[in-house]
DNA sequence: CGAAGGATTGATCACGATCAATCGCGGTGG
DNA sequence: CCACCGCGATTGATCGTGATCAATCCTTCG
């Protein structure tokens, strides 16, 4: 079901070029030095991940970190009874692999079609430690995941149904917005199952629920995504 | 009720010496150079805050950063209408402030009495600026709680009230093992309702929960916290 | 056109929340 | 010294949100 990742097809022998990278302006790797972007050019593998594939595997030795350049991966634990839950959902400029456990305690896996910049970790690691604004970077995005899991934190403790899936929603907005889209509409790329792991709920409560804020005109379900058509209401909803 | 900090009365007009510092060997100040811990040791500040005292203000300018000293803080958000997420207990030697946001969007109290030390904000970063050592430290730190914080959302997200105490205690246990201490017995500082804010249930559902453990001759309940008398059930009870 | 799989809708159940009473301990004053 | 008070914790009774079990629906793809 997890078709091994095969080196892109796309140019120089699966090395990528970070001048070229679609995600050079957002991700870790931007506001470096060009010296320290040659040396991890030269490190990076650019990888294809077909959907359902696992990108790095749960309880695994963490030897290699990636950068995601296009897709959507989960992040997520599966407990021994089958219990899923998804700490995150990693998009284009992402960093996976900021957490520094020997083993990794999560996996990733691709929600669809995904493209990443791999590093091997010990090579990474010696980047890193001669490269001092790079760690500032990764300790901005660390610092970052922190606060979102957090928020998160927040949502699974204290927040009922409507209020997750409307949060949820409003987020997935806001950051779309900030990735210079001008609509109202937001993309689901992955199933309702991983919203509901996502949310710590059923997939039945996320379909009804979804139900509900269409109901009550707050958003549009539409193929692939939800278009919100009052952002006000939505924000009410998810009440932080 | 939460009186203002004041400044320790225990020597140096405030000022602490790291050198001296109980924490010294276990926090982010640990493997500094000498010259690094001379630097923090300067725009260091003791302070003592009583039990229920406000160390940061929620939605407020986050203008310094706290390294815990003695005693447990609790680090929690309030939603408008009143209900309390505990994202975590700092317990000595913890850090507080890794978010780099310029709000905190968390609020930090002191569940007994505190003593913590206080760098502002501005005069720690140009000291991390300059020191190496330090923000990988930091980093480090930041990553460790990251983890912490992916755990708990799979607590929070797919967990019974049983599993989620039985997590907590066995992970306060195995901290404080890791502190160094031989025995079995896990105090608890903060209230009841802190543990529930702590793990999405009510003060209800724990105290019966926790009577069930005591049942079950998991644990037994003593004044000021429990003792492990199964660790074996405890963390098949936890189920990670 | 039919099969397969994800999503939605419906009926019922259960875990934890809520409402409420009591317990137990520590502090205070008579 | 003990009666009383206050407050946190525990226990009990009932309720409600979301889970579970189950039956379509809808879309995609062969």
């Amino acid at each position: 079901m997890t078709g091994a990742p095969h080196v892109a097809a796309c140019g120089h022998a699966g090395h990528a070029v970070c001048a070229d990278c679609p995600v050079r302006s957002i991700s870790v790797c931007a506001a470096l030095e060009e010296s320290e972007l040659r040396a991890l050019s030269i490190i990076a593998q650019d990888l294809d991940f077909e959907a359902g594939a696992e990108i790095v595997q749960q309880d695994e030795p963490a030897i290699a970190l990636f950068n995601i350049t296009e897709g959507v991966a989960r992040l997520l634990r599966v407990l021994s009874d089958g219990r899923r839950q998804i700490v995150g959902f990693l998009y284009p400029g992402d960093f996976l692999g900021l957490s520094l456990a020997p083993l990794s305690a999560f996996a990733a896996q691709a929600v669809g079609p995904v493209r990443a910049c791999r590093f091997e970790r010990r090579r990474f690691e010696a980047i890193v430690a001669s490269h001092p604004k790079l760690l500032k970077r990764l300790h901005e995005a660390a610092a970052h995941e922190l606060t979102l899991a957090q928020e998160h934190m927040v949502v699974l403790g204290r927040q009922t149904a409507e209020e997750r899936l409307a949060h949820f929603l409003a987020t997935l907005r806001a950051r779309r917005r900030a990735a210079g889209f001008e609509d109202d509409f937001v993309p689901l790329p992955m199933a309702r199952q991983d919203i509901a792991d996502h949310l710590g709920l059923t997939i039945e409560t996320v379909s009804r629920t979804m139900t509900r804020l269409a109901a009550s005109g707050t958003v549009r379900v539409a193929r692939g995504g939800v278009e919100v058509v009052s952002l006000r209401r939505l924000e009410d909803l998810a009440a932080l």
